[in-house]
RNA sequence: GCAGGGAUAGUGAAGCGGUCAAACACGACAGACUGUAAAUCUGUUGGCUUAUGCCUUCGGGGGUUCGAAUCCCUCUCCCUGCA
């Protein structure tokens, strides 16, 4: 008899466009997409309890495993019960393979190497960093050194899958390569080749993993494989068709940058992998943009570190646009972040008070802010899943966009 | 009263004859952040400005010198000992 790990319905389409609404439904509980995913990267929402997850309409973390692997090591968690029950989330969870952190130790991207960085002047700790390399790449698996205590590590695609079932969280994702935008297509094409061995290396060890987990009665667990290949289509489409013809629970989609990639690079890969699997935009999601073309190209969830971050950074998501709290304009400003939120910061606290938080930083400020950004991104998708419920998603997307940017700025998202 | 020490840009604090509009830190003012090496990073921060340009600054005043935040005299205020 065949179980599957996760099932995925999809309930409704718009038709004109590869965007759809479904349910995806794991041990721990459904997630209705289209749907963001909170980052929870070591196991925690950063500033946030998981009840203020929950109460801000969050259906599901990702966390990462390269990040639990150093600390505290998969073994605590899975001694802990596993992912969820170690950070006292009960909804379902998804864990990054850490193939990511293979690019961002490994490789200088918007922070050592590239253009912007001819001035020469301050440098940043980052980018000194990142001429130290700590991660090199080779057929087998990838070099690290930690970046906690300069420890040697290697991961490979087997020990990724053995670290996410010990981690255990619902959703895994393929140990995979993703290339710099400055990337030479003949590497983009190496590093897609080897993230295509490695995905079947991957499914291999996963499913002798999901095979172990069956002999004991535990739930099985779902992997995603991860869409690489730049910004070139023919490689796009080759990776899609390639992971699609492999049993795989659902897709990633992996090393995009830029919203304006979104509508190509994501369109290829969608026309082009079965239709009945969940596909995840790796990493987008940081502005409305991101979501809207992420949905209208096919995508069920997305997963953004940037609403925290930038959160805890003072940057604040409004439905005009996005404002830095801290700026002195905000000082005597006693109205919420957003009129038009619903979110326990806007109903309680006033921009003043959170001007005053961040200048004087108190802690709460990183909470009430990221509250308020999770809210807005986790809502807005929310609002565009409705949207395609009803069919007024074009209608709902001008709309929103050309507020959020401008007509003249939004014109460049919309059709 | 005597003997020492000190007063530097919003604050603290370097500098002790030229390369000083003056290090550094903090503060202030802006900006960035997209599978989190990020509660981080970057820029600006005397005035005028396109400026490798000019102007006004280092407690006040007066000197020495080609040249002074830096040396001398004096005044004001502060600190530390001894009376």
């Amino acid at each position: 008899m065949k179980m599957s790990a996760l099932n995925f319905t999809i309930t409704h389409r718009l038709n004109g466009t590869l965007a759809r609404a479904g349910v995806i439904e794991t041990p721990h509980g459904t997630i209705e997409t289209p749907a963001f995913i909170v980052g929870g990267t070591k196991a925690t929402v950063k500033a946030m309890t998981p009840g203020q997850v929950s109460d801000i309409g969050g259906q599901a973390v990702l966390a990462n495993t390269y990040h639990l692997m150093l600390q505290p090591g998969a073994d605590i968690i899975r001694r802990a019960g596993g992912l969820g029950a170690f950070m006292h989330w009960p909804e379902p969870t998804f864990t990054d393979s850490g193939g990511y952190q293979v690019f961002s130790l490994g490789m200088a991207y918007k922070k050592g190497i590239d253009a912007t960085s001819h001035s020469q002047k301050g440098e940043s700790s980052l980018a000194t960093h990142n001429k130290s390399q700590l991660a090199k790449v080779s057929d087998e698996g990838v070099a690290f050194r930690s970046h906690l205590d300069g420890s040697q590590l290697f991961m490979t695609p087997e020990s990724s899958m053995e670290l996410q079932h010990a981690i255990g969280g619902d959703i895994h994702m393929a140990f995979d390569e993703l290339t710099s935008p400055l990337a030479g297509r003949a590497y983009v094409k190496e590093a897609m080749d080897r993230t295509h061995t490695w995905a079947e290396r991957c499914l291999a060890r996963h499913q002798a993993l999901n095979n172990e987990h069956t002999d004991n009665g535990e739930p099985l667990q779902a992997l995603y494989g991860v869409v690489q290949g730049g910004r070139e289509e023919d490689f796009r489409r080759e990776s899609a068709r390639f992971l699609g013809a492999r049993d795989f629970d659902g897709y990633g989609i992996g090393g995009v940058f830029e919203p304006e990639e979104i509508a190509s690079v994501v369109a290829w890969i969608n026309e082009t992998l079965p239709e009945d699997k969940p596909r995840h935009l790796l990493g987008m999601g940081a502005q409305p943009a991101d979501l809207f073309l992420g949905v209208e190209y096919g995508i069920d969830t997305f997963d953004c570190v940037a609403p925290t971050r930038q959160a805890r950074n003072g940057a604040l998501y409004t439905y005009d646009g996005r404002i830095n709290i801290r700026n002195q304009q905000y000082g005597q400003d006693f109205t919420p972040v957003s009129a038009e939120c619903d979110c326990y910061t806007c109903l309680n606290f006033s921009r003043a008070y959170l001007n005053h938080l961040f200048k004087a930083d108190e802690m709460l400020g990183a909470t009430l802010a990221s509250i308020h950004n999770e809210r807005f991104v986790v809502r807005t998708v929310d609002a565009i899943r409705i949207s395609i419920i009803d069919g007024t998603f074009a209608a709902y997307k001008a709309a929103f966009l050309c507020r959020y940017y401008g007509s003249d700025k939004a014109e460049r998202f919309i059709l």
